[in-house]
DNA sequence: AGCGTTTCCGAAAACCATTTCCGTTTGTTC
DNA sequence: GAACAAACGGAAATGGTTTTCGGAAACGCT
């Protein structure tokens, strides 16, 4: 039993493959009752749309290619809703996840592009960091960046400030009275967002006239463990800083732990905070000061954005920078309420 | 600018069209400086290979469908490392979240259907539930189901013991001494592991002679929220069950942090225990006893028996079961070392 | 050299939906 | 009921790769 094709369709019905093909895609230039028929015959003989034929007939593929750097928990969140737009308008996703491995990266890339994707979802990646991006956009296959502002180029992006985020937390914990904040940043090359949020962290010592000091400085890929080790070894200096800011909410997970395991308390006598605001960090106890990040927002704005540069293909790009904001909660306090050593 | 084909190529390097497809894909049948020659004029002419077209012709795409019921984090690790193994294969994945929607689900398979897909793999549902699927693997795309057993089918699965898993600790948690132990079930039309897992609680209950006592139970989607809702209702009982075993990580956070919102204390008022154990689970205060799932294991194994029925098409299925643990960690202590109310 | 094998290569059909270009039918309006 | 516009239908070309089948070339052996 060979497979029932558009052919079959058309002659069962007494029609041409035109009409089928139309019945399917543009109904509504269909008289209604040969409608009625062509779409009787395909559903008694179970005639089912060859995707793969139709793309490459229509020289386009209708597929999203999506490449997600690491998946912590609110990047799926972005996936999710990106998901969820791009299924209501048929747009099937291949994602690839790299794990900051570029050579992985690359074959991604490379296998995008051989599919002709449709366009291309971009999250957490600096599009400096990713060569291959280029060889997409030449070809006119539109990308979307989510998670980073770039202004001052031609990219399309829906992503946050994450300069001024952090910027935010550390000048509010500067307003508490802290003078020395430490910093566990999740810098990674490539990863802008860590960068940006190092920035902000800086920006905002300077701004209030305070020294930066690299000795209370970590740094490491974003993973508990690392949040942990990062924590322990602030904890270990002669005078640890008693406020520490992470570049997310899973170094800062980690960092806590750090705290308890030594029997001390958060933020009594440590205060920490983190950054993305993940769903976990009101259950926590203490519960997690942070920055709230629009993860799911970002998703849906982010392939919005990328579905109406694939529509119109006039490819004028869509910036847009969604706000952060402060929450905050028990794992900080003002350096008054804390324990004096 | 057309398009560079197989066809330019062909010309440009003096051969046919099937010896440039044969040296792409069977290289070692086509003489070295023919082989040569033509890479040479694919370099230089910046051909890319065109994936739909190769599909179309070939009658098989070489996408394969990730079918993933909700996004956790212990599913992400199972998705990152299907997708690792994926890729060395070559193969790109087409995921899909339905976020418990049947008719997005359907819609999801109907794409899967339509793109002709080489496979699917399935992490989290109940194939019974999943009518579509029938459809799937009566056209002969290979399936393999994740996170369950299916004993007694002829599908493919790589899963663990759900039942058993729960049974080993409550069990535990009754030889420590509990006799009325609570039970926050993610239970779920179409997703069998909780179900298992609530059948293990029961089980176990049963093998100690003990009554079950629907009072102490409660049911709701694994969320962080439910589960704190869950657990405050227990609490408010005026016989509170003192141990409460969740159906999931999240479940079992969410109580936690119901508990530390009433002031006290886990494990020393309530015992809590969890299932999966994420990453976070170590991580917590206290840190989270709970059953390890090897969900990366199982993404590696899934993908590559996956990919072992698409290459040779006998289809027979392979079954494979792996062990959980029982992770004992701070969150539950015997009833002996707890507060007397 | 000659024969038998194996290896390598080319021509052309096949895959299935889309789309264009016309020609035909239907519907509307006076 | 005639004229004209709008809606619809049919035949055929199109797209890039794979694959089959047979022929040609190279190789091994005596």
């Amino acid at each position: 039993m060979s497979k029932v094709t558009i052919i079959d369709v058309a002659r069962l019905a007494g029609v041409s493959t035109a009409t089928v093909s139309r019945a399917m895609h543009t109904p509504n230039v269909v008289r209604p009752n040969t409608l009625e028929r062509v779409r009787a015959v395909m559903r008694e003989c179970g005639y089912v749309y060859d995707a793969t034929a139709g793309d490459f007939s229509r020289r386009k593929s209708t597929v999203i290619g999506v490449l997600i750097l690491s998946t912590t928990t609110k990047v799926a969140d972005s996936l999710s809703a990106a998901q969820e737009v791009a299924t209501e308008h048929q747009f099937p996703l291949i994602v690839s996840t790299s794990g900051y491995d570029p050579a992985l990266e690359n074959r991604h890339l490379q296998q995008l592009l051989q599919r002709g994707v449709a366009g291309v979802l971009v999250i957490g990646h600096l599009r400096a960091n990713l060569p291959a991006i280029h060889e997409l956009q030449n070809r006119g296959i539109p990308c979307v960046f989510l998670w980073e502002t770039l202004p001052d180029t031609s990219d399309s992006y829906v992503g946050i400030d994450n300069l001024q985020g952090m910027y935010a937390m550390v000048d509010h914990l500067i307003s508490q009275g802290y003078k020395r904040i430490g910093f566990i940043c999740g810098i990674n090359a490539g990863v802008e967002r860590t960068v940006k949020r190092y920035e902000g962290y800086k920006k905002a010592l300077r701004a209030n006239n305070l020294p930066l000091d690299e000795g209370i400085i970590r740094s490491a890929t974003s993973t508990l463990a690392n949040g942990k080790a990062a924590m322990k070894s602030l904890m270990a200096l002669p005078n640890p800083p008693r406020c520490v800011c992470c570049a997310s909410d899973v170094l800062a997970i980690g960092a806590m732990a750090a705290v308890h395991e030594a029997g001390l308390s958060v933020p009594y006598d440590y205060s920490i905070a983190g950054f993305d605001n993940t769903d976990l960090s009101a259950y926590l106890s203490p519960t997690l000061s942070t920055v709230d990040v629009p993860g799911v927002e970002m998703g849906r704005l982010g392939m919005e954005a990328l579905l109406s540069l694939i529509g119109d293909n006039k490819h004028t790009p869509i910036q847009k920078a969604l706000p952060t904001s402060l929450i905050l909660r028990g794992s900080t306090c003002p350096p008054s309420r804390q324990t004096i050593w």
